[in-house]
DNA sequence: CGAAAACCCATGATATCCCATAGCATCCCA
DNA sequence: TGGGATGCTATGGGATATCATGGGTTTTCG
């Protein structure tokens, strides 16, 4: 499975349908049959949606089965709400998703949906609540910080 | 994969083509039809475009995926606006990739892009930009520190 | 039966593909 | 060693495919 990148802002219509971009699609490759899972961004406080491949949340599944202690107990919790608030959304010929109502409104978005990559994963934000988000993440990088070579263990290897 | 180094210029057609240099392209090798990423430099706030091959972006994720602990909030900001900021280019059969008019405009490139290799990554510039830039650096450099030395390399892996 | 969802088709804009060419650099052979 | 032949690179433009979007029609399900 490749990586979501980019930022891309498209139309929801009247009907709650929006474009999923098609980078992000070719990107789930096989998986996009599957679908997608859907819900309030808790570590975002529910200002934006977050977007699972449906296969990483069955790998969390698997995880919690498996290695069950070595989750905190705050973490089970909010696995079980993401179990709860989760809807799995899936694509149209189109490659459209239909958003449910408890979604947009949890997320504020009204005619506009701005898709934004985050790697293994992606998020659904209203513009308008995006705009002063990303500025503030800006802020928090620190100027040392923003040099090329500061990720631990980047393979420099060929 | 070989290195990026030395500097062209080639043209940006009215689609927001560019030719990448032959020389960069063959020194992607087998990674060529990943493609790169693009994105404002953020170490350059944002006066040119910083190029990665793909690869590395996967390699940044796997890094967080496995070593997230040994990140510092800001590099975990930075990995955010990454992947938020790029934008993954393909080649053409001639070689060529077509440039976002975010990333046009936010290097403020126009006719020209001026191509700077930087070893893992490569930089595009707008000429007009690149040229007082890199006559501050050249300045910057101290009698004492015209020469380099080689330190010995710890083996890192990813 | 009625509302919502899924399906189907149409369209403009954009990106991708394909072919052509001019200018260089390289190769090759007499 | 000269000089023609060859191939590659960068560039331009037209044809084709893809994407996002809107709207209608059928199906589903309460």
């Amino acid at each position: 499975m490749a990586l979501f990148i980019s930022e891309q802002t498209n139309k929801v219509d009247k009907k709650g349908r929006v474009s999923v971009p098609a980078q992000f699609r070719s990107a789930l490759g096989e998986a996009l049959p599957l679908g997608i899972a859907a819900f309030p961004s808790f570590s975002l406080q529910k200002q934006a949606i977050d977007v699972w491949p449906l296969a990483r949340l069955e790998q969390l599944q698997n995880s919690l089965d498996v290695n069950s202690d070595r989750f905190t107990t705050g973490q089970k919790n909010l696995a079980q709400l993401i179990f709860a608030d989760a809807r799995q959304l899936s694509f149209d010929d189109n490659g459209r998703v239909l958003l449910p109502l408890l979604l947009l409104e949890s997320a504020g978005i009204k005619e506009e949906a701005l898709f934004v990559g985050q790697g293994r994963t992606f998020q659904i934000w209203s513009p308008d609540r995006y705009t002063p988000y990303k500025a503030g993440i800006e802020s928090q990088v620190s100027d040392g910080e923003k040099s090329l070579s500061i990720f631990p263990t980047a393979e420099v290897h060929g």
